[in-house]
DNA sequence: GTCTATACCTTGATAGAC
DNA sequence: GTCTATCAAGGTATAGAC
């Protein structure tokens, strides 16, 4: 480490993701990064725009763990059952999803970043299917992009319960029943 | 009107609704209710109290929204599709499912109501799936907690991706793979 | 690039008059 | 019950030395 730059961006990964962007102070990450106030506002112009420059960084590391789990070959239904079920600390949620409630999707900049984690795993999951649907090894009634929608959708949702209920059950029980629908609404073709 | 309670607890509910917790300032819900420092901390004992106080509020009346929507009699399937398709505003948001994500939710005051909200739309559907199987009226290879719990995650993970986009189209596409797949999943049994 | 000192504003709450 | 005045603490940002 030459700067405190990354360690402050690191220290901001940690409180946006535990208290969100309203509740995080520039104060709080200077003391978790051990950075003065001279540091922080010498390479990050004001909160929002290091709150900016962390969600790309947060983002880029999760597209590169979806595609990571989405993108090893196998079956389409496999590799989406993989990433419904990758593991995922329930009750601290997404770190995307949870800034969608925060001031922070009201700033072009901060917003950017988020829309493109969804974007991502949307235009993939939908090529995948869509692929699949092509090859003639699978069957639906269901159009593509309603159901890459749901399961994005649905991961969001039971993080939101799991949350909500301070309680894990009932996440895995929100997965499981994403699990099965995914399952009984794509049908392989033989 | 004879006290400023309930323009406190009115304003409190707008801007919970639009801004959340934590952004949410006594001085702005004495501003918006034309009340003063005085009447705010007469009626209530903190920030944190009034805003208790207000998600139990809001929680009962969206707890008579839903019983009104889900409780009409009808095949089991047709009162989940019309909770599923209750007009909702999506860039806003679940007045409830929002607050999960702010540090209200640490707090036992603000999460009861919240999980009130949550345990009353889960028992309910639950309640009326099971009605069905005992009837014999549909089939599902799904558990009805699962199926349940999936239709409530499916809302919330909609209208979080409808806020992210800033898009109300991506609530609409997951609501429709919501419909479909509980179509498909829940059978009628002749 | 990093630090400390400082300034100014907002927040959340209290005091006391009416 | 309602009001205005006030306060200590913290939030966000700037200044200027090193």
């Amino acid at each position: 480490m030459t700067t405190k730059h990354d360690d402050i961006i690191e220290a901001a990964k940690i409180l946006l993701w535990e208290k969100g962007y309203d509740a995080t102070s520039p104060r709080a990450i200077q003391e978790l990064s051990n950075a003065g106030q001279g540091s922080f506002y010498h390479h990050f112009k004001t909160k929002k725009d290091l709150a900016a420059k962390t969600m790309e960084v947060v983002v880029d590391e999760r597209i590169a763990e979806f595609d990571e789990i989405f993108g090893e070959s196998g079956p389409v239904k496999e590799r989406i059952k993989r990433f419904l079920l990758e593991p995922r600390d329930v009750l601290k949620g997404c770190r995307i999803g949870r800034m969608v409630w925060d001031s922070a999707i009201g700033e072009d900049d901060l917003r950017r970043p988020i829309q493109k984690f969804f974007q991502h795993l949307q235009s993939q999951m939908v090529a995948a299917l869509e692929q699949a649907l092509a090859a003639g090894e699978i069957e639906t009634d269901i159009p593509p992009e309603q159901i890459a929608t749901m399961v994005i959708a649905s991961i969001q949702g039971a993080l939101t319960l799991g949350r909500a209920m301070q309680d894990p059950a009932w996440y895995d029980r929100t997965i499981q029943g994403a699990v099965a629908l995914v399952d009984s609404v794509i049908k392989p073709c033989r």
